[in-house]
DNA sequence: TATAGCACTATACTAAAGTATATCAGTATC
DNA sequence: GATACTGATATACTTTAGTATAGTGCTATA
């Protein structure tokens, strides 16, 4: 009696990790320079290797092919690969990929709030 | 009438940036290693510098006071001191902290699903 | 034959994030 | 007088993230 279980029942050191392990995969899915600007650009259309290294500045063929890896090995996007001449590799969102829309969105509601705060301060 | 301005309005990279801009903002405000582990931590209760640094386990003094430092200045948290013997210093979640829990919920509940995703793979 | 486009990859580098370790001033206890 | 507690800060270091630049194999066009 001298101690209330569900009082702290999450928050022990283990507990805690195990409540945020989620929410780190989500940073470590969409976080970094480019995921976002990536995920942005084909929740848009469909776009080829090049069209997505004019589409989003500043991106280097390494970085865009390094974050396309992962995105894909995460299932977020898919790869096409079509033997035109010379070859043509189109990458698309996967439907679970999509599925982070309201993720994002509610990310941005609070960044828009969050951005009007700063700004009226 | 050759070009339909709706069909590309965002699909450009300046419109692009400023789309992902707030998303970014909640990215570098509750990203890296241990920010996430503070906010959690200080959702529960209150707590003084070094109730945190034994809570978060593996965080160096370093860390938490820069990552405190960081958050207080983004109005998450608010800081207060007591001249008790010797000094003790209260960090707490303000309200606007607060309100990412709705952030953090929805992002808990993607990763949630992600895990079960790639668990069943 | 030279040049250019596509989808990358390789190597070497810089910058940012995080770690390790020691130390500070003040007080209270052993 | 030595040690320990509080809430930090300083310095030096390692690790991770991102950049710069050049080059590959293929083919079509000039």
């Amino acid at each position: 009696m001298n101690k209330k279980k569900s009082d702290t029942s999450i928050y022990t050191p283990t507990e805690c990790k195990k409540f945020i392990l989620p929410v780190r995969d989500v940073i470590d899915i969409i976080g970094g320079k480019w995921r976002l600007p990536i995920i942005i650009a084909l929740s848009f259309k469909i776009h080829r290797f090049k069209e997505l290294e004019r589409q989003i500045e500043g991106i280097t063929p390494r970085m865009l092919s390094k974050e396309l890896k992962e995105l894909e090995i995460n299932g977020l996007i898919s790869r096409a690969v079509f033997n035109t001449m010379p070859v043509s590799v189109e990458y698309s969102l996967t439907d679970y990929g999509k599925s982070l829309d309201k993720v994002i969105a509610t990310m941005r509601d609070w960044g828009l709030t969050h951005r009007n705060k700063i700004r009226n301060e």
